[in-house]
This record gives structure tokens, C-alpha cells and sequence, in this order.
DNA sequence: GCCGTTTTCGGCCCGACTGTTTTCAGTCG
């Protein structure tokens, strides 16, 4: 949904960026900023309809839009590009690093890199510069480390997006799919693995395509490119009569592929890309699930082939049955634009409804978070505007929701006479990420034994590739978890990804139930629930371990029931 | 640059934390 949009949003916020960084005025930033979000979680292509229909957006920034759809840039945008070098944006990147710091060290020691600042801390180059003292250059190299450790990879929803796009792109192919981690659902990505049946002419139709940056590698059956993400995309032509044994090959992972060849090998079988032989018969090529009858075991689905036992499962037809997007009934973790999301209430109820929900609960956040000026009346005046919406969908159950702020010390949000009038409350961590691991076990086991929080939140409070995870007893907080029927949250966001899915693994080992919301803060954002069952399927997670595929009498049960 | 039954001008998400300063700027959520 939304590509075009997606692209615009990320010129605009870069030209926020550059804008701040050369000393533009700071309301300004913040008007292309929240264009640039407006127009991301807009519902409607913009190079559909008139770009002034979305909020925030006024006759400057329209035309900075249209622009960009009939060339791909804008003047202003030209303009500040030439002025500040991409490495120097790449500074902001790094935690505690933001524009007015970065553009100090460019002009002050013509530093243009991440690395080029990491190489001056190292030589002693910041010493008495103003604004940076010993504990700063600790947490500039720490956030550079990060960076580094982080930038291969891409979460799983910038992956996606691509693999979508290559494949839409090619229609002179017969059959295309994708292969690799993409397909395994995992939560970050190293390339993008696509294989096709088709002309070889499709080779060409890849390398003219306008999100190819460069061309890695090509040849007559394979092309690498890296895109303008900045993404390695392999493209693979395989034999029609292949297609199942390429699939198998190419989805991985290493270790799955190992284990099945050796399996065999003892049989005096031979697996390859192009089939499983015996000598030059050909046992099965053509569907992946013929490889693995000939096998004796399940078809194992991509998610769970990580050599994580789902081989010892397989061979006994004990695999679970996983929990699939279409099992989920409604969705329990969402906002308004009452605090940060863009949509209307209204708007986010129609289009829950019209994604065939059979519940839906809408969780602003509470006035402890203060930016999000949330007060009392506020909220009650949500809940009386939810209740009459509730008329207009018979079908499905509207629940009154909050997203609580945990407290260093474990507490919420507003008394226990305003909690208990809630039909659902998640507490989540939003600050305080440093706490020591005897603090924030202590932190989350407080928010679990909390009789009106149903679900935390985004437990690890992580971001992919910005913000590491929080250091917490797992184990401890897991337990506590099942103990006092808190249920944990599987955040769908894709650069949250949270619980990441060992830990859910680990959290089910010890009788936890899970949610999988998507945090939307807009329309399209409802769609990432699919992410989050992605990471439910890694885990093994089967409907029944995922209460929002419950029927909604069997949920309420649960909420009510403290 | 956007927006408006309190305004077409004058506001705009606001407070905490950090590391540095010696009263505060920058960053973050």
C-alpha cells in the first residue's frame, strides 16, 4: 500500500533533516515533518488524488510533492543536498547525535561520516571541543557501534516492500516468488532472494528498473543489483520443472538445508536446487512438498526452518498448527490522532470494520506521557464518542482502551477507580531504557502483577537498528507473566518486531499468551499485522496461544476476569 | 510552513534527561 507515498514521505523527512541541519527555522522542520507522516499513513495514493487533501499539507509542500512525482526530486531538496554531504546526514543517524551536533563537527573538524568520526575520537580530535566532554565520544562511539552492527541488515517491512515491488514489476514472468529470509519471515534482512520461471529477457526488464541503484552481478540465470535502499536483490531463473526443489534450496536457512541433505544422503539421495535424485531418477523437483513426503516427514512451513527441532517434529507429524493472519479476529494495541496517531477515531473503527474485525480497541496514550497532553476529560469524552460509534457496527465489539507509560518503579498511569473503567489496558516502556537488569525485571514483574494491565506492550522497547533492546530477566518477567495471566505483547510494527520471536519462544515455554497488535498510528498501519504473525510463527505459536484469535466472548472472559 | 468559532497573525507537543555548563543547549520521546 502506499509506495508512492512511502517515497515522498522519505524526501520530505529528508529535507526536514537538511533543513534543520542548515539552520532552518524549527517550526518550519516540523511542518515538513508531520507532512511527511501525514502523507505516509495516508490511505490514498497521492498520485491519485490531490496531495492538499491530506492534513498538514498546504499549498508550499503540495507543490514540493508534485514536483516529486513528475521527477523524483524538487528544487529545495536539489538544492540542500548539495549543500550538506549524505554522510554528514548519516551523523544524525547515531544516538545523541542530532543536527545541530552533526553540522557543529562538519564545520569545526570536517567531519563527513560516521567513520571519519569514529577515526577523530580515536585520535583525540574532540578533546576540548565545546559541547563534547569524555561521556559524550563513549556514547557517540557506543551509537556508532550500534550503527555499524545494524546498518546490513533492514527490518523485515522495508524487505517486503521490495520483494513486492521487484515481483510486480516483472509480469513477463510465468511464476515468481520469493525465496530466502524474507520468506522465513525473519525479522531483519540481509538481501532479498527472488526466483523466477520465465524468458531470460526478464534479466533485462530487472536491471531497467527504477529502483535499481547499481548493478552488482549479471549473467544469464542470475542478477544481483543493489537498489536505491541501499538493498542487495538476487534474481534467480530457474527451470519450471524445478521450481519446488529451488524453493526449498533458496528459502533456507543454511542450517534447515544441512540437516534435510544429510537426511538424503544416508537414504543415497542427492539434493540440489534442481531436485532430490537417486542417481539420475528424479524422486521430486517440481513442488517442495514432494521433497519432503519422499522424506517421511510434514512440509515444513518456512518460518519454523531454522534447525530449531521442527525436523524431530516433522518426522512424527507433530507440528503445530500454526497461527495465520486470517485466524486473527480483531486487533487489541491502536491510536487516534487524540494523541499521536494521524487517523480520526472514526476513521480507524471504519477501517477496522472494513478489515472484518470482530473486535477492535483503540489505546491512546496516558497523560504520564506528557507530549501526548492526554487528561481525564479527554479520554471520557473518547470513550462517549466510542460508545455511539458503536452503533453503527453491530458486527463488531468496539473496546476502550489505553496504552499505559510504566514508571521506573513499575507503576501506571491514573488511579485504580479511572483504570477499572477501561475495557483493556496495555502498559508499555517508553523512557528509562538504561535501568539496571535487577531494576527493569523488577519494573516489568510490578507492571504484570498490576491487576488492571492486560497486555505489556512492546516489552523489549527495542528499534531495529536505533534503539537496542532493554536488559531485563527475561525468564523472571515471563513467569511472572503466567502467573498473573498478563499477556504479552507481540508488536507487529516492523521496525519494532517486539517480542522478537526466541524470546516468545521462550516467554510460551512458561505458559505466557500473546497478542499481535499492530501500534497503528494510521490507516495502512493496520496491515502490519502480518509481520507479527510472522514472528508468531517462528516462535511455534499456535491460535489458541494468541488471544486475539479468540472470539471475542471467550476474550472479554479474560479481560474481565483479574 | 500550516492552521483557525476565541485568531488570516501568531501560535505551533512539552517536559525530562544528559552532559555539560556554571545557568543551559541539544536530544529524545
Amino acid at each position: 500500500m502506499g509506495r508512492v507515498n512511502d517515497d515522498a514521505a522519505a524526501a520530505l523527512e529528508e529535507y526536514a533533516d537538511l533543513f534543520a541541519m542548515t539552520g532552518g527555522d524549527a517550526f518550519r522542520v516540523r511542518s515538513y515533518q508531520k507532512a511527511a507522516k501525514a502523507i505516509a499513513g495516508h490511505p490514498e495514493d497521492i498520485s491519485r488524488v490531490d496531495v492538499r487533501v491530506v492534513p498538514g499539507v498546504g499549498e508550499a509542500i503540495a507543490k514540493k510533492v508534485e514536483e516529486f512525482l513528475q521527477r523524483g526530486s524538487f528544487r529545495q531538496l536539489d538544492a540542500l543536498r548539495a549543500q550538506v554531504p549524505d554522510g554528514v546526514r548519516a551523523l544524525t543517524r547515531i544516538a545523541s547525535l542530532g543536527p545541530k551536533k552533526a553540522v557543529f563537527l562538519y564545520h569545526e573538524l570536517g567531519i563527513d561520516s560516521p567513520e571519519a568520526l569514529a577515526r577523530a575520537i580515536g585520535e583525540g580530535r574532540l578533546a576540548g571541543l565545546r559541547g563534547f566532554g569524555p561521556k559524550s565520544e563513549e556514547n557517540i562511539l557506543k551509537g556508532i557501534e550500534q550503527l555499524r552492527t545494524s546498518g546490513e541488515r533492514v527490518h523485515l517491512g522495508v524487505a517486503m516492500d521490495l520483494a513486492e515491488r521487484v515481483i510486480a514489476s516483472l509480469p513477463a514472468a510465468e511464476k515468481i516468488a520469493c525465496a530466502g529470509s524474507v520468506r522465513r519471515m525473519k525479522e531483519t534482512i540481509g538481501d532479498v532472494d527472488i526466483l523466477a520461471v520465465g524468458p531470460e529477457s526478464l534479466m533485462d526488464d530487472f536491471k531497467r528498473q527504477p529502483y535499481v541503484a547499481e548493478v552488482i552481478a549479471s549473467g544469464a540465470l542470475k542478477t544481483s543489483v543493489r537498489t536505491v535502499q541501499g538493498v542487495q536483490v538476487d534474481l534467480r531463473l530457474v527451470p519450471a520443472g524445478s521450481w519446488g526443489s529451488a524453493m526449498q534450496y533458496f528459502t533456507g536457512s543454511k542450517m534447515h538445508n544441512v540437516r534435510l541433505r544429510e537426511m538424503c544422503v544416508k537414504r543415497g539421495w542427492k539434493l540440489s536446487e534442481y531436485g532430490l535424485f537417486e542417481g539420475e531418477r528424479v524422486i521430486a523437483a517440481e513442488a517442495e512438498e514432494d521433497i519432503y513426503a519422499a522424506l517421511g516427514m510434514q512440509w515444513v512451513p518456512p518460518p519454523l526452518r531454522e534447525d530449531g527441532g521442527e525436523f524431530e517434529a516433522a518426522l512424527r507429524g507433530a507440528l503445530p498448527e500454526l497461527v495465520t493472519v486470517d485466524d486473527l479476529k480483531g486487533d487489541l494495541h491502536t491510536h487516534t490522532d487524540l494523541t499521536d496517531g494521524i487517523a480520526t477515531l472514526e476513521e480507524m473503527v471504519a477501517a477496522a470494520a472494513a478489515r472484518g474485525y470482530a473486535y477492535y480497541a483503540v489505546t491512546d496514550h496516558a497523560p504520564n506521557l506528557f507530549m501526548q497532553r492526554m487528561t481525564l476529560e479527554k479520554m471520557l469524552e473518547q470513550r462517549e464518542r466510542l460508545r455511539r460509534l458503536q452503533d453503527s457496527y453491530p458486527g463488531m465489539r468496539l473496546l476502550h482502551g489505553t496504552e499505559l507509560n510504566i514508571a521506573p518503579d513499575g507503576s501506571v498511569d491514573w488511579p485504580a477507580e479511572v483504570l477499572s473503567g477501561f475495557d483493556i489496558c496495555v502498559a508499555s516502556v517508553h523512557s528509562h531504557f538504561t535501568q539496571s537488569r535487577e531494576e527493569m525485571t523488577r519494573r516489568f514483574v510490578a507492571a504484570c502483577e498490576n491487576p488492571y494491565v492486560h497486555v505489556i506492550g512492546h516489552p523489549t522497547t527495542r528499534k531495529i537498528g536505533k534503539r537496542p533492546p532493554v536488559d531485563a530477566d527475561w525468564e523472571t518477567v515471563f513467569a511472572a507473566a503466567a502467573r498473573t495471566g498478563t499477556i504479552l505483547e507481540i508488536d507487529a510494527y516492523p521496525d519494532r518486531a517486539d517480542l522478537p520471536s526466541d524470546l516468545v519462544r521462550l516467554a510460551r515455554h512458561h505458559g505466557v499468551r500473546f497478542s499481535i497488535d499492530s501500534d497503528a498510528h494510521s490507516v495502512p498501519h493496520l496491515g502490519n499485522l502480518r509481520f507479527g504473525v510472522g514472528i508468531a510463527q517462528r516462535a511455534w505459536l499456535t491460535g489458541d496461544d494468541v488471544v486475539n484469535t479468540w472470539p471475542v466472548d471467550r476474550l472479554l472472559d479474560l479481560l474481565h476476569h483479574d
